[in-house]
DNA sequence: ATTGCTTCTTAACATCTTCTTCACGAGTGG
DNA sequence: CCACTCGTGAAGAAGATGTTAAGAAGCAAT
C-alpha cells in the first residue's frame, strides 16, 4: 500500500476518501456523498485502481494491470466499458459532480470536480 | 437522513436493536416491530453474525466461521439457505421491511429499511 | 432403543447479475 | 479527409444467488 495522495484510515478498516467519494475497501463498498453507489465488483476495483493515483493520470493499461493482472489485449475495451458504467452510477448519486475525466490516447483521470460554476 | 438502522446495546440483557428489529442475545429471541419471529437455533445466529457489524457488508467466509466455525467449503450454500429462511420470517413479521441485502459477489448486508421509498 | 417431531444440510433447478465482446457512431487530432 | 480513439448500447455466456424439496441428523419423550 504504498498510494499517494489523499488516503485516510478509518476504525472499521482501510478507507480511501476523495473529496465527495468514500471508498471502503473491505467491503468493496463506494458511497457518494454518504450514497451508496451499488458497484460492482470489478467496477469497485477499477475505480480503486484510479483512485489509488488520485488527480493523476493512469493508462488503460496499468489499470487492466491492476484488475485483470497481465497485460492488455491489444484493442480490449474493458477498461472502457467499466468506466463508462461507473460514470453512470457515480452520476446517479451525485449529479453535480464530476469523477473520471478522459485523456485522449493515454488513458483516464480520476479527480473529484463540482459541475457548473 | 439517517434515523434508520440505529444500534444500541442494552446494558441489561445483552439485546441488539437495528430500526424495528431487535435481538435478545440470551434467549436467542428475535422480535420484529415487537413480534416474535421464531427463529430456529441457526437462523438466529446468522442473523446476528450480520448484526454484529450492522449496516456493513459482511462476507459469507465470514458469517460462517462466526457461526459453524471453521474455514467454508468451497460452493457450501448453507448461508444462503438460512438467509433465505431468516428473510421469510422476518418478512411475515414485518412485511413492509426490507432487513437483509445481497452483495453480489461479495456478501449480505443487514440493514433494515422500509420497502416502497 | 423407538417413535415422532423439528431443524439442518445437501442437491437440484430456476432466476438473476455481471462480465465480456461486438458493433456502430461520435469525437479527436494530424 | 482520414485514421484512430473513445462513448455507448446490446446480447450471449458464465457464474452467483434464490428457491424448493428431500433426506439426514438431532432431540425430547417414552
Amino acid at each position: 500500500m504504498s498510494s499517494t495522495g489523499v488516503a485516510a484510515q478509518s476504525p472499521e478498516g482501510s478507507e480511501l476518501v476523495l473529496g465527495p467519494l468514500e471508498l471502503r475497501l473491505d467491503d468493496r463498498e463506494a458511497l457518494v456523498a454518504g450514497v451508496r453507489a451499488a458497484l460492482t465488483v470489478r467496477e469497485f476495483e477499477v475505480l480503486v485502481a484510479m483512485a489509488n493515483k488520485p488527480d493523476r493520470v493512469i493508462t488503460r493499461e496499468d489499470v487492466y494491470g491492476q484488475v485483470w493482472g497481465g497485460r492488455m489485449p491489444h484493442r480490449d475495451r474493458a477498461v472502457d466499458v467499466h468506466v463508462k458504467r461507473i460514470r453512470s452510477k457515480l452520476a446517479v448519486a451525485a449529479p453535480t459532480w464530476e469523477f473520471v475525466h478522459t485523456h485522449f490516447g493515454i488513458g483516464y483521470r480520476l479527480t473529484p470536480q463540482p459541475l457548473e460554476a
